[in-house]
DNA sequence: CCAAATTTCTACAACACGTAGAATTCTACA
DNA sequence: TGTAGAATTCTACGTGTTGTAGAAATTTGG
């Protein structure tokens, strides 16, 4: 249970770019374009917390929604959660880095560069 | 529309690792824990032809059905999907390579090492 | 204590998926 | 060549998820 319709995508959207949280009337408006009823808002947020995706703060009188873990963080999981559907984790990693363009291999190597290198 | 569900995930996985192809009732055998009926097995992999993860081989009276691309190339290509899902693709690879295990971040040095360094 | 704001409950349509019976189409063979 | 048996296609239904929102309940400032 780890999924996203579109409309609930958007909202994670919106609540990830505000780091300090919004209420459900603020994310009708970030969202102004789909013209959604406020209960529509509340229904897709309680069902995000339900999910796990936010929490809300129930001590002020509008809730405010927060995001459980940044965006970077849960697209990073997800990375990690579809290469394990693999058995064949290097062969997948090895295509994956086939995929993906210059700047994001030059990043990659710097960023296993720094490391301690256990090499052989 | 690249989706799959645990019955057409579970198709997909026999599939897979037989290169040669099969028809639906070696696959309603490989499934067999499931016990499903013949016509489930055909609904599925008509559903899955549709999805364009399998084609079929017409030419045979039982037709047989192959995989259009290797997991490990469909497992990448949902990796680079996913990947996408966020603007700072960085940060991402970053929160990736924290998470995954030692030997597939020795396996991605090594790949990337090979490789014609456009080093600063 | 109440009206207005806010939240929760309930509901429904559409779609995806697992599941399979019924109907149709092939084709080997009598 | 007509047909039985095998194979494929068509149709369908129950369930779960998602988008959508009205109705009901709750909360709170004044």
């Amino acid at each position: 249970m780890g999924t996203l319709g579109e409309l609930e995508r958007s909202v994670m959207d919106a609540i990830w770019v505000h780091d300090d949280g919004l209420s459900a009337a603020e994310l009708r408006d970030v969202l102004a374009a789909r013209d959604l009823a406020l209960t529509t808002v509340h229904t897709v947020l309680t069902r995000l917390e339900k999910k796990g995706f936010v929490t809300r703060d129930r001590s002020i009188r509008p809730h405010r929604y927060l995001a459980v873990s940044t965006r970077e963080d849960h697209v990073a999981e997800l990375m990690t959660e579809v290469l394990s559907q693999a058995p064949d984790r290097q062969a997948v990693l090895a295509r994956f880095l086939g995929t993906v363009s210059e700047a994001d291999t030059k990043a990659l190597r710097n960023m296993l560069g720094r490391n301690h290198s256990t090499n052989s």
